[in-house]
DNA sequence: ATATGGCCCTGGTTGC
DNA sequence: TGCAACCAGGGCCATA
């Protein structure tokens, strides 16, 4: 499933290919879902208008916009548990669960192929100079302090904290249960009552891994590839993720796993106290 | 306000 | 071997 990492990629990659192209036609597929803003208007919308920029937010990809009359507009996607954005020769055929396919200058098409439909797609109006902004903090960037004071107070366990979007946002299941086996913390801990040195440890090893998944390309478990149909290399370095049964890499008993938050939890029972 | 659980979707896996 | 039931989960919404 793309978090952080495999949405950074895609983005970067995009990026790459589709900076500075016009967007010449639109296609939109029939189905209410993924499209957050109408069809219609997406469809009226886009063409003529040019890409500036692609970036990440959060978990979202968004696509600065010029050429409009009425004020700037972003292009917002979010690619779901199995949305992928591609760039190919417009001859091609159109995959199966293609969601929207936009003709560029350059001949290609920015295609977005979602299967299970929990991807999105929506047009938003820059106001007063303001992107789209994700619902929580960065956690890239977010100082220590910051991270610490997220939880304080807070009953749900650690492992929903960090999944909750509106705390902090592009962090998903792989890298919830990675980052909490890299700072010894059980999923199951209450949020607000983790001491203040092992939140520290955990906002540390959190942004370790995600710049060295950044680094590899992001993880490929579900049907995630980048921009170019690639897939990425940070599942080899997996810990507890999907590692039910297996030993633990450090001290070798194995694996566990629980449900919390309506999530699959892989932990080591020794290693995370 | 905060927390929890159900729901949407399809494809891969499992089990008979 | 074939088929059906089951499971995966990000975000949203209703509910407690």
């Amino acid at each position: 499933m793309p978090e952080l990492p495999e949405v950074e990629t895609v983005a970067n990659g995009v990026d790459a290919r589709v900076r500075g192209q016009r967007i010449d036609s639109v296609w939109l597929s029939r189905y209410k879902e993924p499209f957050k803003t109408s069809r219609s208007e997406m469809a009226e919308a886009l063409p003529g208008l040019r890409i500036e920029r692609v970036y990440r937010e959060g978990k979202h990809i968004v696509f600065d916009l010029s050429g409009t009359e009425g004020g700037a507009v972003q292009w917002v996607v979010h690619l779901g548990m199995t949305g992928r954005l591609l760039v190919s020769a417009a001859e091609l055929p159109l995959a199966k669960h293609t969601h929207a396919a936009l003709g560029l200058s350059s001949g290609q098409e920015l295609r977005f192929v979602d299967a299970r439909r929990f991807g999105r797609l929506a047009l938003v109006r820059v106001e007063n100079g303001a992107g789209f902004r994700g619902p929580g903090h960065e956690p890239l960037s977010i100082a220590p302090e910051d991270f610490v004071a997220l939880f304080r107070g807070r009953t749900l366990t650690i492992k929903a904290a960090l999944l909750n979007q509106t705390l902090l946002h592009g962090v998903g299941n792989i890298y919830a249960d990675e980052s909490l086996f890299r700072a010894g913390i059980r999923p199951t801990r209450a949020a607000g009552r983790l001491s203040r040195a092992r939140l520290v440890r955990l906002h540390g090893a959190l942004q370790e891994i995600l710049r060295k998944a950044i680094e590899l390309g992001g993880s490929s478990v579900s049907d995630y590839v980048d921009a170019d149909g690639v897939a990425g290399f940070f599942q080899l370095e997996h810990r507890v993720y999907m590692r039910t049964g297996e030993p633990c890499l450090v001290c070798g008993r194995p694996i566990h796993r629980i449900v919390l938050a309506g999530r699959g939890t892989h932990f080591c029972l020794h290693c995370q106290r």
